[in-house]
DNA sequence: TCGGACCAGCTTTTT
DNA sequence: GCTGGTCCGA
């Protein structure tokens, strides 16, 4: 026990080893949450507690496998095996796979990841032509859920049964599809393990303690199932900071932490207050940000570190010279630490990950190399998910959205027609979409259903892949890797990946490789405590779930970025971008925070601010040492922003500095202090110094706006240069310039063309009135499709409506050419009238309209523009050597002026 | 009816 | 910069 609570301060203390059955402890930013909380399970054991009879919960799978990692250092790797450690959802899936009689699900019960979510929806949607979006009826179903409520529970609230119809039928539908497939989706995991621990509680009957990391995130159906877990021995232990609440679009209630309190009397309550995390500086502008919730109740953090630099909180004129100076003030830090930063000690943290990209951009320039968390993830990623469509299809065939999924991918002629003639039938016969296409191989046709013969032939190659690949699996001496291999080339899809994406198709086929190595791993992969404790419990363990099974399992669950690669880059240091969801939890010795402009953050669709400016305050404690603020004047869309709310108050105004950090060779030693890192000698920083252009944040002048004058010491002449500058940015203007008058131009042309098809369709209609009983015409003009036709096939339509008038007129077989207006599919095109226009060109009024929709003139002005810009680029590469050759002689003069000054100090420089 | 070419719109955060 | 939708030729 000593070994446990050794370097524990006494708050920690008293947390870990704590006798009260529920215990809130509220740790903010780095308290040592983590830490307390793993010396609690590990305070637990010693005290004779045994490992599978606890249950830790997290959020993510990251979380999970960080806190399983502390443990083990604690307690040996054999008693973490045995704790049940995992987000809610594994926890929960695993109760119900091993009580799936008991919860009514078939042992092969698969996850439905949010593709398949939102394919099942879309479906629904579109076959029912509901106004709905699949997106926000997602949304809206999945915040449903998480409050535990269910579709009957739901109409129930209804006032009138009839209210919101489309959106409860589409609900139900979505309902029966996932049953149908043998699919739970997230929150159905939940929902399920909820009412499963509900009617049997001896389920959870051997669990004595459960323990849940960043609870102020729990939602509703996660609090429940967390009470259920814990309802024989009712021990609880939470850690959160209500401050760091940033879920609540995920609807994680706050209100939980007080629910507990009332519902649990005896609840403890520990504060931890003390940060060992940043200097403070940056705890202080954390703490003035935080503050401005006058909702909030007050609380303490109280600094253990030096106070440290003030936190910078640079202006830029665009997104790109924010990426620019972000690269080159890891540079700059880097240099003048003498590498006493690692490239992954920098942590480049954004609100949305598409922010990301300048960023992106400026550091491969530099030739930093970085990785980003939470972008494209590796199960998202377009390869991976196709094999693992396969998979699903193999190990479970009523996996329709799967099937549907792969059914034509590669390519095998058939066509969105034929798929959906294929689930029509399957619906109406009420069979899965398998079991159809597997008649379809015994007997040519279906009852009148008409498929092309190439299609039949694909659909026969395609359940033939799928037998064998079956085969193989049933046979039992293939394993998981070897059934990958076999479907990769089965479908080929080296040759496809290649064809399909030349460019990236290596890395593509790296992750293919990346996979089957994840595949290999999967028996022995976190958490096998779910096997463990059902043989010491003896729980009922009779179902044998194959592996298969619990690989795609995992596959669905696992959105954290891929493990592995976390692995591969411990030997190369890189930059991390995430976002800063994604960085909860984490720290770094330098954070840069860029975008921070209204609409950004506070993001333009968020509906809480406060939620808004808690991320912020996330993002701020992430760091330790050095804490980097940006604001482009102009964003990546050229549109001018307003700094953030949060942080133009005066109040948090005066924390920053309006450029990065001189870093003096004090500053280094502080830097050192902070992040527990010996402080490198003096001569080296200065040499690594030298390394440097500038050694100051002087380049972007501090108010944002674009650098003018550079070393007027340099030969070259401050009137040279600056001329050299105008001339580039008058360019840039009139590109500028003319890109916007096409544009408006553009949309000048659009407005015209909607007038005349309006005209039109009163023409039209007017004409309908001439002719009696001609109603397609008008109906023809009124499709939905020719509205949304872009230009090019307006001018189409319109020709062809002139054309048709003409001939309407003189010909007098009337009936044959309305037949053919009355076809969508533009037919009117015919040969011979596209002939008879091009010899008689159209009389007004639509004669403008036949004019090409690339005009002559645009032509004209796209060349200019790529003249311009091309004479731009060339006039701004000159520049850029010029201000190179400028900074290096900048540069020495600098240097020489630095030795004049005694810096570095004589005798300390070999 | 299918597949390739092109264009537009989008982009909050995650299990 | 990627996806989804639309158009058009075969």
């Amino acid at each position: 026990m000593d070994e446990v609570v050794a370097g524990l301060n006494d708050a920690q203390r008293a947390a870990v080893t704590s006798d009260a059955d529920v215990l809130q402890v509220l740790a903010p930013p780095g308290s040592g949450k983590t830490k307390t909380l793993t010396a609690r399970v590990a305070a637990l054991l010693a005290r004779g507690i045994k490992p599978w009879s606890i249950i830790v919960c997290t959020f993510t799978i990251k979380a999970a496998m960080e806190m399983s990692e502390r443990i083990e250092a604690f307690v040996g790797k054999e008693a973490r095996e045995k704790l049940r450690i995992g987000t809610f959802h594994r926890i929960a899936l695993g109760y119900l796979r091993r009580n799936n009689e008991k919860a009514g699900l078939n042992s092969k019960v698969g996850v439905a990841d949010m593709t398949d979510s939102i394919a099942i929806l879309k479906r629904i949607i579109k076959e029912n032509k509901y106004d709905l979006d699949p997106n926000d009826t997602a949304g809206k179903i999945s915040r449903q859920k998480s409050k535990g409520i269910e579709l009957e529970e739901y109409i129930q609230s209804l006032k009138k049964p009839t209210e919101q119809r489309e959106f409860v039928e589409t609900w139900r539908e979505y309902q029966q599809a996932l049953i149908t497939s043998n699919l739970l989706d997230f929150d159905d995991i939940l929902l399920r393990c909820v009412s499963l621990l509900r009617a049997h509680p001896d389920c959870v009957a051997g669990i004595d303690t459960v323990l849940v990391d960043e609870f102020q995130d729990t939602n509703g159906i996660q609090y429940q199932l967390m009470a259920l877990f814990a309802q024989h021995a009712n021990r609880i232990t939470i850690v959160g900071d209500p401050d760091q609440c940033i879920y609540s679009w995920r609807s994680a209630e706050v209100k939980n932490l007080g629910m507990m309190r009332e519902k649990w009397s005896s609840t403890i309550t520990i504060n931890l207050e003390e940060n060992y995390r940043s200097t403070g500086a940056i705890l202080h502008v954390a703490q003035q940000l935080i503050e401005q919730d006058e909702a909030r109740p007050p609380k303490k953090l109280q600094a253990t570190h030096e106070i440290g630099h003030r936190p910078v909180l640079r202006r830029l004129p665009t997104a790109r010279d924010e990426a620019e100076w972000i690269a080159t003030e890891i540079k700059r830090t880097q240099a003048l630490t003498a590498d006493l930063l690692e490239h992954s000690d920098f942590a480049i943290l954004v609100r949305s990950a598409a922010l990301s990209r300048s960023v992106e951009g400026a550091l491969k320039k530099h030739h930093i190399p970085y990785r980003m968390v939470g972008g494209v993830k590796f199960y998202d990623r377009f390869e991976i998910k196709l094999i693992l469509d396969y998979l699903r299809v193999i190990n479970h065939t009523s996996h329709s959205e799967a099937l549907g999924r792969i059914m034509n991918v590669p390519p095998r002629r058939i066509g969105e027609k034929t798929m959906d003639s294929l689930r029509d039938r399957a619906q109406k016969e009420n069979r899965s979409l398998w079991s159809l296409l597997n008649k379809f191989t015994i007997h040519d046709s279906i009852g009148g259903l008409k498929v092309s013969s190439a299609a039949q032939n694909g659909l026969k190659q395609l359940v033939s892949l799928i037998r064998s690949c079956q085969k193989q699996l049933n046979s039992g001496n293939a394993t998981i890797p070897e059934l990958i291999e076999f479907v990769v080339k089965g479908i080929d899809l080296k040759t496809y990946l290649k064809a399909k994406y030349s460019d990236t198709c290596e890395g593509r086929l790296g992750n293919v490789d990346e996979l089957l190595a994840q595949a290999a791993e999967v028996s022995s992969s976190f958490p096998v405590a779910i096997d463990e404790e059902s043989v010491l419990t003896q729980e009922s363990s009779d179902v044998v779930e194959s592996p298969l099974t619990a690989f795609l399992a995992d596959a669905a669950l696992a959105s954290a970025t891929d493990v592995r690669n976390a692995e591969e880059n411990v030997s190369a240091s890189l930059v991390t971008i995430s976002t800063i969801h994604a960085a909860k939890g984490l720290e770094w010795p330098a954070v840069f925070v860029p975008a921070c402009y209204d609409g950004s953050i506070p993001h333009s669709r968020s509906e809480n601010t406060d939620e808004e400016r808690r991320l912020l305050y996330v993002a701020m404690t992430r760091a330790k040492g050095l804490l980097s603020l940006s604001c482009p004047i102009q964003d990546s869309h050229q549109q001018q922003t307003t700094l953030s709310s949060f942080i133009s108050g005066s109040d948090v105004m005066e924390c920053f500095a309006d450029r990065g950090p001189n870093l003096r060779f004090s500053d280094v030693q502080a830097l050192s202090r902070v992040i527990h890192r010996e402080c490198p000698q003096e001569r080296d920083v200065w040499s690594s110094s030298k390394t440097l252009e500038r050694d100051q944040d002087d380049y972007w002048p501090t108010d944002g706006s674009v650098p003018e004058k550079l070393g007027e010491e340099s030969g070259v002449s401050s009137e040279e240069y600056t001329s050299g500058f105008a001339s580039v940015r008058t360019q840039m203007n009139s590109i500028m310039q003319s890109k916007h008058n096409l544009k408006e131009d553009r949309a000048l042309k659009r407005q015209k063309v909607e007038q005349t098809k309006q005209q039109a369709v009163s023409d039209a209609r007017a004409y309908q009135q001439q002719v009696s009983g001609q109603r397609d015409l008008v109906s023809f003009f009124q499709k939905p499709k020719a509205e949304k036709t872009s230009i090019a096939s307006i001018n189409t339509v319109q020709i062809t409506t002139s054309t048709t008038m003409d001939a309407l007129q003189g010909v007098s077989n009337q009936h044959a050419s309305m037949t053919r207006v009355s076809n969508p599919s533009y037919t009117v095109r015919s040969q011979a009238l596209l002939k008879k226009r091009r010899a008689e060109p159209p009389e007004a009024p639509y004669s403008f309209l036949s004019s090409s929709p690339t005009r002559p003139e645009d032509d004209q002005e796209n060349k200019e523009v790529v003249d311009n810009k091309q004479g731009a680029m060339k006039a701004a590469t000159t520049l850029h050597k010029t201000s190179m050759d400028v900074n290096k002689r900048t540069g020495k003069v600098l240097g020489m002026r630095r030795s004049l000054n005694g810096w570095p100090p004589g005798g300390k420089k070999n």
